[in-house]
DNA sequence: AATGAATGAGCCTTCATTCAT
DNA sequence: GATGAATGAAGGCTCATTCAT
């Protein structure tokens, strides 16, 4: 017979499922932290200091800080993936994708600014600290995975420069979000008009 | 007679010289310890450690961390806008502008890869930290009016998006660029193509 | 029922009540050390090897340097006046408070040398570091305070000049304090009958 | 014949002469810095900066930060012995005594207030550092003297007292003076009737 | 499961002092 | 005589991490 092994086994997914939300509201509450004040300026003490966490719980559910870290940066993966896909999902044609995906980029340089930072902290660090490179290889990954699915909808018959026309979006995205930040920030409207100018072209 | 002024304002020049001339060594090491390790991990115990500098000599030269960081900087965006300009400078025409531009691109990624890593460390971090914004700005603007030089050299009439295509340039530099760290870096005749028909599509 | 908001008050409070031990605790051991090198002197690194403390603790408990040695002067405070005052208690009539007025401050002189030398410390500091004036302006309060009290208890009807005379009894109990750390140490007797001469003269 | 060795000796002695005049110039200039800063808080880099003295001379003229402070204090006593001695000087009688005493020290008070603050600087720093021992016994003791002088000029016939009472004037001095410092300074007249009074109870 | 007290290595910076020029 | 470049020990402070409860 084998159910008690079942029994244990339901309980210790039940355990995994609770210890893996406890994570992703820590998570949620450190990334709070970083998106003001960066991965290098941000302490653990900070993190808790600015929630209703104790010290000691953050290594109790996290190995050390890349570790917490990490889990950090796929909670924000998910979420603006999970944006961008469903803001695509809908469109069907050439002109509904670039009206629907500059839509998102520009909605998410307006109110994720913070975020996003956040990110290219992260992925600046992983240049020098191998710990954080597959993290973010995988969601470069995903991103990369974003501009072809978008290909795909407009119809563009080439598959072949998607890596390369993620980086340019990417240089696009990352050079007016930083404007956001100082005092040349694009009007919404102005923002809009340049994505979609640079998708017209792109596919 | 104003033998005397004159004499003294020599020996204050020379000294100013001298001391230029022994900051930029200085910074000439640091910048060797901040491409290995980074803006965030490299303290000034390791820039002092891995040459034949002491540690209050940084002091002495350099009113804090932040200034000399920002000074290695200056010294970093001199040589590569020097070595990008230097190789536009007798390209004459559109072909040859694609040509000089693409091949000095494509050389620094190769050559000066962890300078280049520590450029885009530096600029995430003024994102967050106000005190490295006005130098990066600064660079990044050089590096705007190069790519608008290159387009007036290659005849293209229309000035208007010089801007984007620094950010879509930047984003496809970085992008391959970060490549070489990890394993999928290219190979340098592939990396001359990307960056030929990149600029064959925007010149 | 209100049980469980009480039980965490208790539990807070238990806390905050063995924070505050500890920190006088770490407080005790830092005026040993103060009171052997002096303000100027004294480094968190002194204070932490002369007892069991560890460096970072005194961080810990304390929020800077100043935060710390304001304590200390504190706790000094409480004590001296905590004597004097009892020594004043069960004195009646101007004959009994002069007797014990003058013993106090004699007793004080020869055993509390060194802690004397602190508060002088502090308080000479204050002259030049504004961070210091309030703790020092409320301990000279509670010591005119004294005199006050010896003072009115003595029958002393004119209640005029008790601040001078705080500052003349002060001025004569730095002067012998500080013959005892020279060589020019006066006998307990001597002390004692320049001590009771001039309160003679002042009550 | 020694002709030779007078003239060597002349030379020499003037020599002295120029050595101490600039060891002279250099203590005037450090002691306003000591006046703003106090003892602890002033680098030797402070006394060469807020002048035009250069960091090595200070060292070229002084044995070691202790030497120069303690060459400054002497300086300081010089001139201060000087103006009371000199106030004291024309005083026949004990009430012009007590007038001349009691102007001198409230115009020393209102005056040469940051030069006091200096002087129980360092008058408590000798509290911990022996070095300084000696010129503060030195001073102290011509401050002694002064105030025999002026019992004696005032007719008053007992001088047995004389240590006691320069320490309770120093204590009202020392008290007065630093309400100056705070926000409870009183006037000019206020002060000088209490200095007055004390005299006439003194004398 | 959760806490937060405690640690100590490491960081940036200051400073008196030395010494070649 | 005079300078100021150079040194490195020492200081205050921060922080990830550990561990007893």
């Amino acid at each position: 017979m084998n159910e008690v092994p079942i029994k244990l086994k339901a309980r210790a997914d039940r355990k995994n499922a609770k210890r893996d939300e406890k994570k992703r509201k820590i998570a949620e509450n450190a990334i709070e932290a970083l998106k003001q004040l960066g991965y290098a300026n941000t302490s653990l003490r900070d993190i808790a200091g600015n929630s209703d966490l104790s010290l000691g719980m953050l290594h109790y559910y996290f190995e050390d800080r890349s570790d917490l870290i990490i889990y950090c940066v796929q909670i924000y993966k998910q979420e603006f993936v999970r944006k961008i896909v469903s803001a695509l999902e809908q469109a069907e044609g050439r002109d509904q994708v670039i009206d629907a995906f500059s839509e998102a980029l520009v909605v998410s340089i307006i109110d994720d600014e913070m975020t996003h930072r956040l990110w290219y902290d992260i992925r600046t660090q992983a240049m020098f600290d191998a710990t954080f490179r597959p993290i973010v290889a995988e969601i470069e990954a995903m991103l990369i995975d974003i501009v072809r699915t978008a290909f795909q909808k407009a119809g563009h018959g080439v598959q072949d420069g998607v890596e390369l026309h993620y980086a340019l979006l990417d240089g696009a995205f990352r050079y007016y979000m930083q404007g956001q930040i100082s005092s040349t920030a694009l009007t919404r409207e102005k923002l809009k008009s340049v994505f979609r100018n640079l998708l017209e072209r792109f596919l």
